[in-house]
Order: structure tokens, then sequence, then C-alpha cells
DNA sequence: GCAAAAGTGTTTAGCTTACACCCATGA
DNA sequence: TCATGGGTGTAAGCTAAACACTTTTGC
């Protein structure tokens, strides 16, 4: 059945950003107060209009240098040190998601380092770092958390959803879970990523020996620290590896 | 920056798919030929613009209707007799990939069993399968193929490759192989839809082994089939379990 | 009978797990 | 000295890979 392509509906196309960190143990992803209607005042992902001679990566690296001062990652080059990973994650377009108008929205899925305060940029008003899991939890019970009383707006919380699902099944056979770490990070700060991200417990020697023994995982700099307390432990960097075989294994739930 | 939302830029977006289907030992895709420029006369993926009122996965599922005659299955629900698995792949917005206006593509990927023929829809003048690593090739060498000599329109050669490369890896943790087998299959048959996708050779003992042992994966019908010649084989129906765990293991490469 | 595909049994190697144990530091 | 986290050793259990072998049909 033909369809006339010079009657196309036109759309808005946004990017929205699931941009995940993880501080005090806790899976945290960025929110932004919405300064305009609709949902004034709710919080929601960061996200913003694609241009018209801009590409939907570049709309994406775009919005996240302004949220967070963050430079998306090109795994090819050597990272800048305020590197974040950046990647697709899906597109949203329920024609009622925005009551303005018809807007596809293409989420992407960040990945940073714990950073030492969110930068309030592009429209919003004010930004924060909030634990998934409390943002997650409203979607469901609606239970009013401390300092933040509603779900986010639009079909974010969805989104949300999505991203950090992503996030929890890539690190099990990627090395993604570095993007989480500093440039110089110890095997043992390297599991606390992903028991927040996981939200499990993981044996700290069996840890130590996979993540060590998989190639090209972590390559040490000759370094020590002792900021964790105890033992000093040694300095690792990111390799060059980018999937681990055999994977990290995640527990059962 | 704020970036003023009553003059975003208008953009067309459709959905393009990639079908694939496992014929005679090959892993193939559905192609259409363009009828009108531009890129006329040249090989494209199956898709069109969604309409004003319908939301991401319908006008996929429409598309995919409308050209092979399969029906999106949900698979919460029992699959109807031509059902076909249907995901999103990822979207595409490069604002030069086409030259009349800038269109963004939400790619699908659809699975299905080896169809009968496929059938003209939309504004194509045919349709045909033609294996994927055919199609691929030309992307690189643009070596000319029998029938077939020009690399695929606008970028649906990369949408193509990922789409392909999506259903590789999903095979592995996921039991969606039986959406490319019909109702009721052997076990022999699903090993050569993996032999076929990831283009290697499996150990039929192994995989026998592997397959019958992993709890929900396949039920047994009861029947049996000589089909494939030999001893008569179990027939079997897709189970309930759609994550494999532990996965399937692809053979290096 | 013979070819062909379906299945079963068995051995070996690699990996994960659980946990005992030792190491090096700050307080 | 003790608490804390870092790191190594080791044995048990599970899985996959390789392959010998039996089963059941069509021709």
């Amino acid at each position: 059945m033909p369809y006339d392509p010079s009657a196309f509906p036109p759309f808005a196309v946004t990017v929205d950003l699931v941009v995940l960190t993880v501080r005090q143990h806790a899976l945290c992803a960025l929110v932004v107060r919405r300064g305009e209607q609709p949902h004034q005042g709710r919080w929601a992902l960061p996200g913003g209009f694609v241009r018209g001679d801009e590409d939907l990566s570049a709309a994406a690296a775009r919005e996240l240098t302004e949220e967070t001062g963050l430079l998306a990652h090109d795994p090819t080059h050597p990272a800048p040190p305020n590197a974040a990973h950046l990647e697709q994650l899906a597109t949203y377009g329920d024609p009622k998601r925005d009551p303005r108008m018809r807007v596809v929205s293409v989420a992407h899925l960040a990945l940073a380092p714990d950073l030492p305060a969110p930068r309030a940029g592009g429209d919003a008003h004010s930004a924060r770092w909030a634990p998934v899991e409390s943002l997650l939890r409203q979607e469901d019970t609606f239970g009013r958390e401390a300092g933040h009383g509603e779900p986010l707006a639009f079909d974010h919380a969805r989104i949300l959803a999505d991203g950090v699902e992503r996030a929890r099944s890539k690190i099990e056979y990627s090395s993604l879970a570095t993007a989480f770490c500093p440039r110089e990070f110890t095997v043992g700060e390297l599991r606390r990523v992903y028991e927040a991200v996981w939200g499990v417990a993981l044996d700290p020697r069996n840890f130590h020996r996979k993540v060590t023994g998989t190639p090209g995982f972590l390559v040490p700099t000759g370094g020590t620290t002792t900021r964790q307390g105890g033992r000093p432990a040694q300095l690792f960097r990111a390799g060059g590896a980018t999937l681990l075989n055999p994977p990290m294994l995640r527990p059962e739930v």
C-alpha cells in the first residue's frame, strides 16, 4: 500500500540521556528539574532537540557535555581525562508520549566516573544525581522518597529502566565497568562498581583472580594506593580489551 | 545553551526492516527493488514512513505484514502460525543519509521461518531473499555478484550488518533461534539454523545434549519425522524459556 | 546391506566456587 | 596490637569439547 512521502507527518526528534555513575556504593542517574511545561518542576532525564545538521550521536555528545562537562569517548582513541562512555540505547516514539507534539526520542546511555558535582546546563533549572533504585521504585509504588516526590516526567522511568538493564548486562561481557572508574583504580574499586550496578556482593578473592587473569582487561600502572584503607592495592588502568571472554558471571538473583 | 523548541527542525521518521531467514543453509535477508529516486533500481531494505498516529513498533509490524504477510509476535501470547519475531534494532540519523530531506530511520530486526515466497508490497517493484554474505561482501569489494551488482541503497548495508550481528549474538543467550524454525522442528534443523547464522559447523552430538538439556528451551511434541533422512528425529516446539543459561557457545572465529 | 542422520556414553580439560590462609598498612 | 582491605593457594563441582559407539530409517 503506497504512502505519499510528500505528505509525511513532521516529527520532532530529541535525544535523551541516561547518564549513570556510581557514588557511595549506589548506582545513580543524572536527572534535571524541568523548567517548563509539560511536567514543569518534575525530574526528567537530560536531553534536547537534535539540530538540523547534526548526527544523532553528535547531538547526544553535545547534550552530555552541556550537562556534565564530560566528553564522549571514541574507544578507538586514547581517553581524555574527563571521558565518558556513550552509546545509543533505544528509540521511543509513542504518539502520546509528549502532549505538545509528535516527538521521537533517541535515548543514549552514558557511563561516567563519579564527578565532583553535576552542572546544570541547557534549559534545566537544576540537576542532581539520584540513586536509580529510588527513581525506579516510584514507577511502581509512588512511595514518596526523601526530597523528590514524583516519578520521572514523560516515559523517562521506562527509558531509565532500559538503560540500567543495558548497563547491568553489558558489564558482564565487556570491560565497560571501567568507565565508572577514575583513570587509575584498584581491583577493589572495580569490584565495588560491579556490586553497586548489580546490587550483589561478590567474593573479593575470586573477583581479583578473575579480572587480573583476563588478558587485556587491566594493565598495572606500577603505583599503589591505600585510599581504601588496609594493605596497599595495586593501581590499574583499563586495558585495550573491550570484550571479556569468558564473561563476568552475575550471581543468581 | 537553550535551543528554541518552537523552531525545531522537521524530520521525517521511517522504519526500515532487517528481515532474516535461513534458506538452504544460508542466512538470507529480504531486499526490495527501489521503484523511485533516489537509488532507483537498487536493492534496499523494506521500510516506509511512520504515520502520524502510529507507534514505532506498530509501523514496523505494519511494514512487516505488508512485505511478507508475517505477523509480529508478542512473546507473551501464543504464537500464530505465521508469526515472526520483531524487535527494535537501532536508529540511523546521519544528516546526509537521504539526499531528499532529513530522515531518521528506526531500524527493526525480524526473524522469520523460511517462507514459500516473498511478497512484493509497498512501493517496491519486486522483492527477494538474498544471502547476507553476498549483500555484505559488496560493501567491501564491489565484486559483482550473480544477478545483483550494486551495494544496497542508502546506509542499508550498515543497518543490515548491525542486524546480522544482533541476531548472531542474540541466539547465543536466548531461544530466538527457534524463530527461524517452523512451529515443529527437529534438533538437527535447529542446529542447522545455528550453523547458518554463525557460519560454523557444530558437533551434532554435543549440540543435541545441550539444547535438550536446557530446561524450557524445547518441548517434545511426541511426533517424529524423517524429512531430513536417516533415523527418525523427535519433533519439538519452542518452550517457554527466552533466556538460555548457560548460553550456547559460539566457537572461536 | 549401506548411507545417513539421530542419539548416548565417556574422558579430559578448563573454569567457577568456596574458603583457608597469608600480607601490608594505618590507627 | 588489631582492624581492614589486598592478595594467593587449593580442592570440589560443573560444563564443554572431542570422539567412540549404537540406533533407526530410506534406498
